[in-house]
DNA sequence: ATAGGGTTAG
């Protein structure tokens, strides 16, 4: 019972008496005093013994702790003994001093014990003290412990006033030298390199030894630096027993400077002493020369290493396999990894990773799939690396859902994602178009705490650039930049690669050149997202005014570059000058042709229906050892479908499964397009099923081209019973499923079930444009189904769309066949209100009743230019025939007709006009010609006539008219 | 203190 009331009081009182460490004490001069000054405090203590008059506090701690021991000392009576006191930190120095010879054991647990309980804030003197009774005793971890508490607070620059601290009061003490040493690791431990070297000066003058350890920590910091060479000799010269470490390190920083050859020469140089070329040392080097992209050189090393009696570890296995599947050479990497098991090395799942990784950058899918499928029969765990590879492999063939199923499961079993295993999901999502779920994956993963690094930034600001969502992709960047996080180029282009895909060429090319202003763009990639944007868009010459200036500036093309330019020749139709570029240009620069260069120009070919060309490239691809890729044989696919060797594209689909590339939905949807063309929609149908078989999912474009088929070709209830069951399982469609099945119905003539699916596409959300109203309205005109499309004119109205010329003119058209006169002035004049004109129409040839029909509508629209506008002619001008214009231009005439038909002219303009005389014009001037009138004298001044050019105006007479 | 996974040009 009493027990509890103490514990309790104890709690309590901890609470109310010491919320803060310094509450201990009633002078806490040193911290205030650190926090007025700049300068280093120095303290320079005399301790003085203890007072024999009972009323010192101390005396009194001290004998307790050493009558009772630390353990019953603290003992709850106790502390509140010590709790109540009010000690200054000179008072706890001397507690510290006295125990430290007579009961160091005790020393060590107060000063750790007032730290835990109490946060307490030591002195210098005091961790000095503890420290050397830690050396004393050899418990070097604590001593580490104690000293980086100290130098913690301390921060750096503290060395000068510690040392003096140091070498004053604790001289001949039997540890200094430890401890000094320790001082000096810790500094350089804590990144404070500059006291560390301070320290070691200081322990060089009074000859201190420096341990190895302490040596090596300062090498590691100094690897970039030639100091580590004077330290290496300091080291020789004391004869300062080294530690295997000592030369890997030196090695590994002279091969994170890229300076392999010197690192491989300093290796052989240590042959012979005792921690002379190591495996460790020999992996460095390797891995070092993997990632310069020399494999070759990495195998010698292996070579080397067996000669100086090592055997290569699973490092070594991993290195090397790692850096021949960078460089392509999967076979290589399988031997390397047979080889490594008869050398009795187990391939771990690290192993696995790589091999699977190797196939993925081939594109071969399935070779990945397949090598993660093997690591996890041998009943290796799989990891989150493993998780991130399967969510990958899923991804790339956008399979979200499953990778987010796999996300799931993780989080069963205990695997939390980092941000690389959330980045494959955003970038997959991105990819999708699924912008703003990948937004919210993205703030959940930083609900969870993880922090969004630089690529996981990318992918998002690529992702919402493309969107066009500038606003929230710059917000991204500044959020990106808040958190120190600093673009590097792929975040740079991710934004440049946004702006060109919306071709937004002129905004790309603003945020170019503010990029080249400050010197941003010697990056290759940049130019090449520049230049490709250009080509698409096809403006081959700035693309090649920018290739121009990449050689001006001696910035060196890469592959690439070249591709990007093929592609514009191609697009442009200059596919011979592009073969041209691939054999002169590529090789000059010293580069190889890569698969895309070849697939560029097979594609261009196959466009071309140049079939022999493209089966030549493909051979010469074979010839240089240059894998086609699946993008290459789905250009050959298209080019046997273009053939109609449907066949033979079955057999070369089968090939790439044989060969190990995996086929993606645009193969697939190539193929299909192309049985459907064929009228063989069973085949179709079949390939449709053989994508599900291999986890592809269809795209949106898949279902267009077989709704298309049945639509074409099939039963068009069919494409309905495919529709709606797409529907149900609320598979994601594209407009396109929609205008295809709703133009079917109108060739048909159900316009109830085109209004009905019209419908469907205006619930689904699809932005709808008036084109889509108008290509339903044009097809019911065509069918002459008048009244049909005047409803559906209605529809658009009603949804709030405002009709645009062509509509316009589609329905003018057809009330006018109709005969309905009536229904077209008043269509008419809802033109005219609209600021629209009939301007097509002028240009068309014959006597159609459209341009019959446009001839009046231009008198009317004439009618209200000239009372509403100053320069009608002005604007009138681009619609009249070429000399029209000219005559316009050179008189100061202020009104034009222009006509065809004289009766219809002369009830438009009784209409309009109302007291126009007729009379002034005589009939037969009036078939189809163009007559020029003045406004105000109402007198004819010039006139062309198609047929039979009058002789008073012949001189006036265009070719045309 | 040596090895693996994600973003980018067709």
């Amino acid at each position: 019972m009493l027990n509890k009331l103490n514990s309790l009081h104890l709690r309590i009182n901890r609470q109310i008496l010491f919320p803060a460490s310094s509450l201990i004490f009633s002078n806490s001069t040193v911290s205030a005093a650190k926090l007025d000054s700049h300068e280093p405090t120095v303290i320079t203590t005399s301790i003085s013994p203890i007072d024999p008059n009972p009323s010192d506090p101390v005396r009194d701690i001290v004998a307790d702790l050493k009558n009772l021991g630390f353990r019953r000392f603290i003992g709850e009576n106790y502390v509140r003994d010590f709790d109540d006191l009010r000690l200054n930190e000179s008072q706890v120095d001397r507690i510290f001093d006295c125990l430290r010879t007579e009961s160091p054991v005790v020393a060590v647990q107060l000063f750790h014990w007032l730290r835990s309980e109490y946060g307490f804030k030591h002195s210098r003197y005091s961790s000095f003290v503890v420290s050397h009774v830690l050396a004393s005793k050899k418990r070097f971890k604590e001593l580490r412990f104690v000293l980086e508490q100290m130098l913690q607070e301390e921060g750096s620059d503290s060395a000068p006033s510690l040392c003096e601290l140091l070498l004053n009061s604790f001289r001949d003490w039997g540890s200094n030298s430890e401890v000094c040493d320790m001082l000096a690791f810790v500094y350089s431990r804590s990144e404070m390199v500059h006291d560390a070297l301070f320290v070691l000066a200081k322990m060089k003058d009074l000859n201190l030894k420096v341990s190895i350890q302490t040596y090596n920590s300062l090498l590691y910091n100094l690897r970039y630096t030639d100091i580590v060479w004077d330290l290496y000799h300091e080291i020789k010269v004391n004869a300062t027993p080294q530690s295997e470490y000592t030369t890997s390190i030196l090695i590994d920083g002279l091969c994170q400077q890229s300076r392999v050859q010197n690192a491989v020469l300093f290796l052989q140089e240590t042959a012979g002493e005792e921690f002379g070329p190591s495996v460790v040392s020999f992996n460095t080097i390797m891995s070092r020369c993997c990632k310069l992209g020399f494999a070759e050189a990495a195998k010698a090393l292996v070579c080397m290493m067996l000669k100086y009696g090592l055997h290569p570890d699973a490092y070594s296995y991993n290195i090397l396999i790692h850096g021949l599947c960078v460089a392509g050479s999967m076979e290589e990497a399988l031997e390397f990894t047979n080889d490594m098991q008869k050398h009795g090395v187990k391939p771990d799942t690290l192993t696995y990773h790589i091999l699977a990784k190797g196939f993925h950058l081939l594109g071969q899918m399935t070779g990945a799939w397949e090598i993660i499928q093997k690591m996890l029969v041998k009943g290796l765990n799989p990891d989150l690396v493993t998780y991130t590879a399967l969510i990958c492999g899923h991804c790339q063939i956008g399979n979200i859902e499953e990778g987010l199923r796999l996300r799931e499961e993780m989080l069963s079993q205990g695997i939390p994602l980092n941000a690389i295993s959330y980045s494959v999901l955003l970038s997959c999502l991105c990819k999708r178009g699924q912008v703003d779920e990948a937004l919210r994956l993205f703030y959940e993963m930083e609900t969870a705490g993880l922090n969004a690094d630089l690529v996981t930034y990318s992918i998002l600001i690529h992702g919402l650039c493309k969107q066009e969502k500038v606003q929230k992709a710059i917000q991204l960047y500044d959020e990106m930049c808040s958190k120190k996080i600093y673009p590097n180029s792929f975040t740079l282009s991710a934004i440049l690669l946004g702006l060109c895909e919306n071709e937004m060429m002129s905004e790309a090319r603003m945020y170019f050149d503010t990029l080249t202003m400050c010197d941003l763009t010697q990056d290759i990639i940049l130019y090449n997202i520049m230049i490709d944007g250009y080509v698409k868009v096809g403006n081959i010459g700035e693309a090649l005014q920018l290739y121009n200036q990449i050689i001006e500036k001696r910035i060196t093309p890469s592959i690439v570059t070249f591709n990007s330019l093929i592609y514009g020749l191609c697009k442009n139709g200059m596919v011979a000058e592009a073969r041209r570029w691939l054999l002169e240009n590529i090789m000059l620069h010293g580069l190889e042709p890569s698969t895309v260069t070849y697939t560029i120009l097979m594609n261009a070919y196959c466009e071309e229906g140049n079939m022999h060309c493209l089966f030549k490239l493909l051979e010469e691809m074979r010839a240089k050892a240059i894998g086609p890729s699946h993008i290459t044989y789905t250009v050959v696919i298209k080019g046997l479908c273009k053939q109609w060797k449907l066949q033979e594209a079955i057999r070369l689909l089968e090939d790439m499964y044989a060969e190990g590339l995996t086929p993606d939905q645009i193969t697939y949807n190539t193929i299909i397009q192309c049985f459907c063309k064929a009228k063989d929609i069973k085949t179709a149908f079949q390939l449709h099923e053989e994508m599900l078989l291999h986890k592809l999912e269809p795209t949106p474009v898949t279902y267009n081209i077989l709704i298309n088929g049945l639509c074409l070709y099939g039963d068009l209830k069919d494409a309905d019973n495919l529709l709606f069951s797409l529907q149900k399982s609320d598979i994601s469609l594209t407009k396109v499923a929609y205008t295809t099945i709703i133009k079917a119905h109108c060739v048909k003539g159900d316009v109830n079930k085109a209004v009905v699916y019209f419908r469907h596409m205006v619930e689904k959300g699809f932005e709808i444009s008036i084109r889509d109203y108008s290509s339903v309205i044009n097809r019911l005109c065509k069918r002459c189904l008048i009244s049909e499309a005047k409803s559906f004119f209605r529809m658009m109205l009603l949804d709030g769309y405002r009709p645009d010329q062509h509509i316009c003119e589609v329905i003018c058209n057809a009330v006018y066949q109709g005969g309905d006169i009536s229904s077209m002035f008043e269509l008419a004049a809802g033109m005219i209100k609209s600021g629209l004109v009939p301007d097509k129409f002028m240009r068309k040839k014959g006597n159609s009743a459209a341009t019959k029909f446009s001839m009046n509508v231009f008198c009317v629209l004439f009618y209200s230019l000239r009372r509403s506008s100053t320069s009608p002619l002005l604007q009138l001008r681009p619609l009249l025939p070429r000399p029209c214009c000219n005559a316009a231009a050179s008189s100061s005439l202020n009104i034009i007709i222009v006509f065809i038909n004289f009766s219809l002219l002369c009830l438009v303009l009784t209409l309009i006009i109302g007291n126009f005389k007729t009379t002034l014009i005589h009939h037969t001037l009036m078939c189809n010609s163009v007559v020029l009138f003045h406004l105000k004298t109402r007198r004819l001044v010039a006139l062309w006539q198609r047929k039979t050019p009058n002789s008073i105006f012949r001189n006036s007479c265009a070719e045309r008219w």
